[in-house]
This record gives structure tokens, sequence and C-alpha cells, in this order.
DNA sequence: CGCTTGTTTGACGCTAATCAATCGTTGTGG
DNA sequence: CCACAACGATTGATTAGCGTCAAACAAGCG
């Protein structure tokens, strides 16, 4: 593994500095490898969550089935993402898959235990991480309670680059969108059907660019302006963090 | 304040053992009190946030007002609620107020700092219930992106009372209800009419009694089967905890 | 008593869901 | 290399549920 800097240390760097001791405390986590091919199930609900993940490659996505067959997407997971704080409960609340080709670093609760022990500093800043997602929650709560479907569709477009952007500083305004139109609209509360017509929306409003599964923000403000979108992935205070 | 057991020892001490030392550490929490009157802002978004706090008494709802000047309410805060975890990043992201005259205890940010370098296993704590909030919010999208009026409104009501019940043990079927029609809507992504014609539909139905802003739930196994709702407050796996 | 605030009820319209047919692309096997 | 199957995207027609508007009603309060 002569590899440049892992993604997981990427980003935290984004926040606080990490020195070699930190640096080590991490690599623990980002140990073992696993890969996955296209479309592969990690886990399901249900079953005992031993395992947190880093992502290290490859697009992944949680979700749960209804009662009814519908599917709803919680979250999707790019490389540097942390997958499974949900596990802290006794069973994963949700299913586990890759929708690209990708790779996972599986590790355990008691690896958490130790940065818990060893860094003050490093748990404010998981602990921030948490609070961040809840923020961004809400704000996804906001798009799909409050706003029409071409809202939605922009919200969701957007917050998508600026999470890829935290670990690829060098993405600009366009990227592949490994997804179907049906696990879009899962993940905003629509239709595969009005997930098309959404889209065709944007891109007769010449805000969106679409060729094939690559997506191109033509019009980052005016999207911005659609869904009230807030970036919440750039700025964070630090300041109160504790040293180790 | 010749007092019983603080609200914020007893939620926490659901989790994990509360000794001495870490009641000690909890108390600077608590150690400031102030008073505030039914509906009466806390703060508003934007402002600076220097404060966290804890709920003594009453209820507060946080919220925020769109541009279109609809409202929506992010969550209601409850006795032994912290408030404000939100608030780790450089501005209040929501406004803050009071539905029934309370009673809130501010404490710094620099507080929190003194918990992580002291605590490991409160740390860890604090951690696993910011992420709990992320499932409850999870759950909520769900119930909010692909239920119908009813049963969002039945989501709402469980949820409430399964956060009251954390509290306060004695909690039976039955709780006072300080919010307008036009609240619990901007909660769950309805307008007050619909949510006043979901509540004849749940009354009609045998299901919920309302007396005045008194709400019985005559039948929580219908409401639960009719919503999907999980309980994610009273199972959480504390194994691997670090010690002190 | 009259004002204010919140709830209820009815009529109507709009948005997205549903149902269904068609089109496009990809991958497979003859 | 072509035929066909499988899957996803698109488009159209129809429907259902909730929003909107508006009026009536109820409860508290000065």
């Amino acid at each position: 593994m002569v590899n440049k800097k892992s993604c997981l240390v990427i980003m935290l760097n984004n926040y606080i500095d990490i020195d070699d001791r930190l640096e080590k405390l991490l690599t623990i986590l980002e140990k073992n490898e696993r890969y996955y091919a296209e479309d592969a199930v990690v886990h399901y609900s249900g079953d005992e969550s031993k395992n947190l993940y880093v992502v290290k490659e490859g697009w992944f996505i949680s979700y749960t089935d209804l009662y009814d067959g519908r599917r709803m997407v919680i979250k999707t997971h790019h490389p540097g993402d942390i997958i499974g704080f949900e596990g802290i409960y006794h069973e994963q609340p949700a299913d586990l898959k890759s929708t690209t080709a990708g790779v996972l670093c599986p590790f355990s609760k008691q690896n958490l235990d130790e940065i818990f022990r060893c860094s003050p500093k490093l748990s404010a800043l998981l602990f921030s991480i948490s609070v961040r997602e809840q923020i961004v929650a809400t704000d996804r709560l906001k798009a799909v309670s409050r706003m029409g479907a071409q809202a939605r569709l922009a919200y969701f477009l957007l917050d998508l680059i600026f999470r890829l952007r935290i670990t690829n500083s060098s993405m600009t305004n366009e990227f592949h969108l490994p997804l179907t139109q049906t696990e879009i609209g899962d993940s905003i509360g629509l239709t595969n059907v009005s997930v098309s017509r959404a889209f065709s929306y944007l891109v007769g409003m010449q805000l969106v660019k679409r060729t094939n599964a690559s997506i191109k923000l033509l019009d980052e403000l005016s999207l911005m302006k659609l869904c009230d979108y807030e970036d919440r992935y750039t700025k964070m205070d630090t300041s109160w963090f504790p040293c180790d």
C-alpha cells in the first residue's frame, strides 16, 4: 500500500490538524480492506453491528425497505466517509450496499473506544461531525417536507457535490452520479417518474446538464436559490475543542 | 435549590451509571438558571452561539422560518434534554422559543470541553446521543416523505410520548401537548388544516382522545402499526464505552 | 362584551402518485 | 453481427391527497 494519504485523514484534516500521533491512531481504522462488486450487499438491517466502515473507494448507499415494498435511501456514502455510527445501537438499523465497485475498511466499535480514550480532540471532532449530520438531516427534512419536486432534486444534487468536494478538492461542477432515478427518488421522497420530470425541468432551465450518468451543475447559484441551500460542510467551530 | 435529582442526571442515568464524580461534572452545567415566560424567544438563528442549555422545566421548540413565511419546527425540547449541540457551529442555525413557561440552564461550549477531557465515558455517551438523534431524524424523514397525514401525526404523537417517558417514568398514556396545530403541522410537513383533519380521523378511529390540550393515546399498538414506529430511546449499546 | 387566537368545516385547485405504453441502452446468446 | 431480453428513462392520461382560501365556530382575555 504505497498509497497517497488516506481519504479519512484528508477529510478530518479539513477541521483539525492531524499530527503523526493522530494519524497513527487513525491508520488502525483502515488496516483491513474489503472489496465489493457493483450492487453488492454489505449488510442487512437487523444484522448485529460489529463493524463500522471507512469508505476507501466507490459509492455506497444505506436504505430501508418499507412495509409496502417501497424503499427509502437514508444516505449516500463516498470515499472518506465513515459509515455506521448508527451501529452503536445493538443492531444495524439499515441495509447497506454498493452502487459501484468499491473498497471498505471495516473496523470495530472497540477501535472507537480507543479514540475516545486517547484523544479528546478527536472525540470532539467525531462528536461535531455527528452533530453536523443532524443539521444536514434537518435541511433535508426541510426540503422534503416543504419544497416541490424541482427544488428537492436541486437540493439533492447540491448536497452531493458539496460533500464530494470535501475530500476531492479538484472536483469542479461536474460529477458521475451512479444512482438510478428510482434511488434518487427514494432519497428525497419522490417516485422515479417525478424525478425524471424534475430533471427535465432543471435541464430545460439550463441549470443542469446531463450526459449519461454524468451531472454538470451549470448554475449553482440559481440552484442554491431554488432550494434555499446552505453549505454545512466547510465551516465548523473547532475553537472549543480540547487539546490532547 | 433543595431539589430532587436533576432531569439531566436522570436522563443520562438511563444509559450509564452516573457516579458522584460524574454528577459533580454535570452539576456545573446546571449551575445557572434562567426563567422564561410562555412564548418567549431564547435566541434567534444567526445569533452567536455562546451557550447550550439544559431544559429544567417547560417545553421549548427550535424552528426556522422559510423565505416564503412558512415555518418549520425542527424539534421539541423537554425537561432533561440538552439543547444546542447544533451550536457547535459558528452560528445558531435555528430560532429557539418556549411554548410554556419554563427554566433553562445555560452553559458554555467550554464546559463541554471539560467533559471531553475528563470523561471518555461521558464523551462516548454524548456522542451516542447525538447519533441517536440522527436515527430519529431519519425516522421522521421516513414518515414525512413516505406516509400520509394520519400516519405522520401518529408518528409525531408516539415519538413525543416515548421521549417524555425517558425522564418521567410515571408518564402513562396521557400528556399535555402545549403546541398549536400549526406548530404540529410545521413539525411534520402539514398545514394546520390537515393536522385538524388527521386528528379527527385518529379520534374517529378511537386511537386518540383529546380534551383541551391533553392527549391520550388509547391504542398505542395500532398507532405504532399505522406509522411503522420503532422505539429508539430505551435500548442503546454501551458495551463499547471506554471506562474513565 | 368584543377582540384575538386557534380550531373546524367546506369547496376547489394543484402537485405528484399511479398506471401504462414507449423508447433507449446494454449485455447475452444464437 | 444481429435478435432479443432486461433494465432504466421518458411521456401521457388519470387520480388521490393535501394545500389553499374562506367562512363559521370556540375559548380565553382585557
